[in-house]
Parts: structure tokens; C-alpha cells; sequence
DNA sequence: TTTAATTGATACCAATATAGTATCAGTTAA
DNA sequence: TTAACTGATACTATATTGGTATCAATTAAA
């Protein structure tokens, strides 16, 4: 069972770049053959990114992509939703026969209950606090 | 993105029909007919689950399938690595040019502590409490 | 003003995972 | 002897994931 695809994956890696050069225009080009990302595939990852106002773009001969939110609020739980659909636990276990009443269904309290706390920790984890423990570890290994 | 597929939700729904009838052989075609899960595919998840020795089988008349594993004992979390592998958030983000060393990597230890929350609130759940949480829905309704 | 570096948009393809079906041999209670 | 069962395994269909290709539009710079 894998928790992260490929998308969030590479999303997350590009955002970091771009946070670490925030306020320049980089370009896919250069993000790509730096972080080891199939170039197309990141093209896509980082449209759907502008979609969301994660990032901002320019065009032409300069051009590339820019950190537009606040890192520290891009939550990894957003990127999950985004390239992987909304955390859900299940679509609704013991359907039909055995369970008879949504509303009251005691399984699915319990189902809910760990969606919101996988969700929550997931939302402790921000692109900002990444880039902060990356730089740290950096220093050490330097 | 969704945690549980159908195999594992079925092998749940699977699990309680057999720990609520404990000690009785149930055959596949019963419990496959009175929780609408489709038969040859019932029949591949039991037989998982006896090469995990979580059920017993009876050849024959009369046979089916029981319960061997204390329901206490069974955990979302087992099902889930049995049905769709042991969970892990990523296979190694952030691998070559920016992760140089895997072993004081922050990134790494972030994601391996979400991998161990998730897990942790899965083992919590066991296939014995949710038969209780589910006859004492039933009373309730009833 | 031309050109090369860039993104926008979109279609396509390949590989893998998930979901479901079919078949036939062996076992056993009735 | 037979019908109700499991064991084993192969097969198919569909969806998701991962990756590639193409071409038009934009723009800084030569
Ligand atoms: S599990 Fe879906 S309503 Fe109870
Ligand atoms: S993320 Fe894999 S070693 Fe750092």
C-alpha cells in the first residue's frame, strides 16, 4: 500500500525547489533535470498546481514557475487531495445487509475517526517545514 | 485516494460473519450470497486468509470456513498488509541529488513517523471490537 | 524582426493494480 | 453414488498510475 503516488511525489519535490528559490521564475526545464523528474509529467504536475494558486507561471524566453502560496500553509494533505482524491477510508463498508442505519453506523464513526486523524497528520506536514528540515539537514551532512 | 479496497473490505465483512458464528464452519456460497460480495473472488480472499492462519477449512458437505485466530488479535492493519501490502508513504521520496544520506535524512524520519501513526490507529482497530460495536448498533436499531 | 526558450493545452501510450470470472480436480457427508 | 463443498490456478476486464508526444502561443533577447 503505497501512501504517496508518483504525482504527490514529484509535486512535493518541485514545490520545495521552488520554495527554496521563491520570488524567481524557474523553469520545468530546469526543476526537472535537477530533481530527476520525467520533464512532461512534471509539466502537468505543475499546471494543475497553478490551477490550485500554488504556483504562479510566466511564458516565453525567462519564463518558468514561481511559489505563490505561503509554503508553511501548503499542506501535504492539500497535495494528497489534489493528485489523489480526498483521504477516504472507504467508500462505505458493510453496505446493504448489515448495516441498516448511515447516520448511526458505529463502524463508520470508527472509519471516520481515523480518516480525520490520518488527514491531521498529514496537514502537520508543510511544504515549509520540509524545506526548513531539509536545509538543516544539509548543513549537518556538509 | 482510498485505504481500503475491496479485497480488504471484503475480507472484513468476511471476518465478522465468521467471528459472529465462532466456532461454526460457514461455506464461501453463504456468506458470499448474505453480504453481496461476488463468490470466486470471496473464495481467493478466504483461502488468503488460511495461508495466514487467520481461518480454518473444511473440505466436503458441509464444510466451509472458521474462525482459528482469536478476533481480538486480527487488526485492520494485518488485513491491510496482507490484501495491499505493508503500508508505507513512499518508496524513498526525495532519492538521489537531494537526499544524500538516507540515514539522517529528516524528510525520512517525518514520513516514517506518519507511516507509524497510521498504523498504530489501524492495530487499534480489531476485527473483535468491531463485532461488538457492531451488535451493539443492531440492538439499538432494533 | 527573427529566433530560441519557454508555458498552455491536450492527446496518447505503457505498465501496473484492482476487480471480477471460469474451470477443473479433490474431498466428504448424506 | 452424488451433490455440496474447498484447493488451485488461469483468465479477463477495467481503472489507475506513470510516462511521452505534439503543437500552438508567448516573450526575452540576439
Ligand atoms: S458502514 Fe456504511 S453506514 Fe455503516
Ligand atoms: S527521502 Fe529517502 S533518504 Fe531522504
Amino acid at each position: 500500500m503505497k501512501v504517496l503516488t508518483k504525482n504527490t511525489d514529484y509535486a512535493i519535490r518541485a514545490l520545495l525547489a521552488l520554495a527554496a528559490k521563491k520570488g524567481c521564475f524557474i523553469s520545468a526545464k530546469s526543476i526537472a533535470t535537477e530533481h530527476d523528474i520525467p520533464y512532461q509529467f512534471l509539466r502537468r504536475l505543475l499546471q494543475e498546481m497553478i490551477r490550485h494558486n500554488l504556483i504562479v507561471s510566466k511564458e516565453g524566453v525567462q519564463g518558468g514557475f514561481m511559489m505563490e502560496k505561503d509554503p508553511d500553509e501548503i499542506t501535504v494533505t492539500e497535495l494528497i487531495e489534489i493528485f489523489q482524491g480526498k483521504v477516504q477510508v472507504s467508500e462505505c463498508m458493510f453496505r446493504k445487509q448489515i448495516c441498516g442505519n448511515r447516520a448511526r453506523c458505529v463502524l463508520r464513526h470508527e472509519i471516520m475517526r481515523i480518516e480525520s486523524v490520518v488527514q491531521s497528520e498529514f496537514e502537520k506536514v508543510t511544504i515549509g517545514k520540509l524545506l526548513r528540515d531539509l536545509e538543516s539537514a544539509n548543513q549537518v551532512t556538509q
